[in-house]
DNA sequence: CTGTATGCAAATCATTTGCAGCTTA
DNA sequence: TAAGCTGCAAATGATTTGCATACAG
């Protein structure tokens, strides 16, 4: 894999702005200074990022998937409802409360979405 | 709102199953019953029901939406990673620690995804 | 009757892919 | 140079929509 400065111009706004963005949105953001930038390679190279762990995805109300940049071990994600802003929160903590987890992290809380995947009494 | 046959047989099917279905394999299931049957038909049933929160949805990894019957209190899922059969975790249960909770609903848990909304330090 | 719901076929739209030329190491 | 990128244009495939007909209340 080689890390062509066409690589390093996403995942440099990918850290740069730390919050979930759409492939056409980066691609907006890289054709300023790429004109020549197609938006396939974009999403070639946010498939790349993701099997490397250095990116993970949403998929949006309107369908659409997005992007942030994060750690590739495991954790979740709290996501600011006011600017986006995306902060890790690992595993961890996660076994405690979370009003105290989130005070630590000086987040408040309003909404929160969990899934657990295991196996339930009749598959054990 | 009509409460139409072809919306209690879809209905029917999701409340049977208990677990996420996309609307490809509704359709597939409808129709044998009924031939005629619209895959447009079944999407903008789904819709309706998930406006009305009697249906969730999620993003399978191959991109496409799945669906389950569901409560509209504001819940959680415990999914089953063998047969895919899908329990409502109450927002109560989710305060205490995950250990003992899951292991009241006799569930062993392998993973878990879990995402914060709220407002971080900057936007508080 | 009147407003909905539905089937059908066509349109959308995000994402993917084939291929030829260009880069990177 | 060899292997890996990238742009471009075309293909995909799930979901949506327009419209005329059929159905629910």
């Amino acid at each position: 894999m080689y890390a062509t400065s066409t690589r390093r111009a996403l995942v440099d706004v990918l850290k740069k702005e730390r919050r979930y963005l759409t492939a056409a949105a980066l691609y907006g953001r890289l054709r300023a200074r790429r004109p020549k930038l197609a938006l396939s390679t974009v999403y070639r190279t946010l498939e790349l990022l993701g099997r490397m762990g250095t990116v993970s995805s949403r998929i949006e109300p309107s369908g659409e998937a997005s992007f942030v940049f994060c750690s590739d071990a495991h954790h979740h994600h709290a996501i600011c409802t006011v600017c986006g802003h995306v902060d890790d929160v690992d595993c961890d903590a996660i076994e405690l409360f979370k009003g105290a987890l989130l005070s630590n992290q000086s987040f408040l809380l309003d909404e929160h979405s969990l899934e657990f995947y295991g196996r339930c009494s009749r598959c054990r």
